[in-house]
DNA sequence: AATCCACAGGAAGTGCTGGGCG
DNA sequence: CGCCCAGCACTTCCTGTGGATT
């Protein structure tokens, strides 16, 4: 026992002084620096549009548009911040996540939660809490703002009746008023939308370009000062980073994460540089680690639909289409003696692990021979092996995958 | 030009879980 | 306790359709 203690202490001492890092926190994705670089004229606009909420007025709601990483959130989250610090107590704000807070029922909960109410997850309607959000929100009479983030999510998810009831809350509120910013990454997300909300919705738009190559290095410099000690990077390093997430649809956030986590490897390996091969260690993780546990994380007949394909793909089939694939994974089912799902649900699925990014599925006519969809694995062999190969339910299944 | 395949994908419903409320 | 709710994974039944072949 002491044992243990004593090359725990050991193992622990090596942790507790790094050689490389200062303040690793400043690098995790939830950290919101005080500083945004290169998003100026993004703050002072919102800044602009939410200003009136100072001298009593609602203000108008917002919509921002940009791709993943362009500092959506940062700047929405900076600017509410402070715009709460000097308002004082009569203007709140609440951000929402629609990803994972993806229905209406929970939207509204999560509101009611917010303004004070007591509010179980489940089991009442959902007109009752919103009900209890409105009589909690008159009570502490205030201006709300709401923080709507990846607001796609909730459209996509039969979830938009809250944004009509959002959208037209204030008619029913007296002393307190809410106003709305939707966030999203998806440029055609307006055009989904129901046209009152839309209306509504849109009073002022906020565009958010990527960030260029250069701008991402200035970021991640100014982080790095702070996060690292003196000298830990290599010169290279920086500008690694940011030329990959630059292709990446100038993703700041993935540029944060690589240089973490090649800083976590250069660490792990007892390494007192940061060097581009630790850089390139990162992004094959980051890929990899991303497939498997979605994968993973998929119910069985996900997983069962996922392996036909793998399958199929090994027997270089030319082309794979949902007929085949439902060939393939009632043989798999029968095999492992599970009921199979119907073909419909299948074709659900297809269309999930296409949104999920695993595999690519395009509609095609083949004429004669029908419509079908054409289907290709996007992910590596290896990653899809590697997250199917844990299922116990599968049995010896993956075995004969990996052959 | 008409046909017809092999599905796509919408609508509505089921059965189950995990929870209200009075 | 009985009856209500939401959410999920799925089924049943359905109408719709691009374009090679007839």
């Amino acid at each position: 026992m002491s044992k243990v203690a004593v090359n725990l202490g050991a193992l622990f001492d090596r942790f507790k002084v790094s050689r490389i890092f200062k303040r690793r926190e400043l690098l995790l994705p939830d950290y919101v620096p005080s500083y945004l670089p290169h998003r100026d004229q993004q703050i002072y606009r919102l800044g602009l549009v939410l200003a009136p909420v100072l001298s009593g007025s609602r203000p108008s709601n917002v919509f921002i548009y940009g791709l993943t990483g362009t500092g959506k959130t940062a700047v929405t989250k900076y600017v509410l911040r402070e715009l709460e610090k000097k308002a004082g107590s009569k203007v709140r704000y609440v951000y929402i996540n629609c990803r994972h807070t993806d229905t209406s029922y929970r939207v509204i909960a999560e509101l009611a939660q917010a303004v004070g109410q007591r509010v179980p997850f489940t089991g009442l309607s959902t007109s009752e809490v919103f009900r209890r959000f409105i009589t909690g929100l008159e009570r502490k009479q205030r201006f709300l703002l709401v923080v709507l983030d990846e607001i796609d999510y909730l459209v996509k998810k039969k979830g938009d009746d809250v944004l009509y009831f959002l959208t037209r809350i204030n008619d029913q509120l007296s002393v307190s008023k809410v106003s709305i910013i939707g966030i999203t990454n998806d440029l055609r997300f307006m055009d989904f939308l129901d046209a009152r909300v839309r209306s509504s919705l849109g009073e002022e738009e906020l565009v958010f370009p990527p960030y260029t190559s250069r701008e991402l290095e200035d970021i991640l410099k100014m982080r790095a000062e702070q996060a690292f000690h003196p000298g830990v990077l290599e010169e290279e390093v920086i500008p690694l980073c940011a030329a990959i997430a630059a292709r990446q649809n100038g993703d700041c956030r993935l540029a944060l994460d690589l240089l973490l986590k090649a800083a976590d490897i250069a660490e792990r390996l007892g390494e007192v540089k940061v060097r581009t091969e630790h850089v390139r260690m990162a992004q094959k993780e980051i890929e990899k680690n991303l497939a498997i546990d979605l994968i993973k994380s998929m119910p069985l007949h996900v997983k069962l639909v996922l392996a036909a394909i793998l399958i199929l793909h090994k027997k270089k089939v030319k082309v794979i289409t949902t007929g085949g694939i439902y060939d393939q994974y009632t043989k798999l089912v029968q095999r492992i003696g599970v009921e199979p799902v119907t073909q419909r649900r299948v074709s659900d699925i297809i269309n999930e692990l296409d949104m999920l990014g695993v595999i690519n599925a395009q509609v095609v006519s083949l004429g004669r021979y029908g419509r079908t969809k054409r289907i290709k694995l996007s992910v590596s062999e290896s990653s899809i092996k590697e997250g199917l190969k844990e299922d116990l339910t599968l049995g010896d299944l993956w075995i004969e995958l990996a052959s």
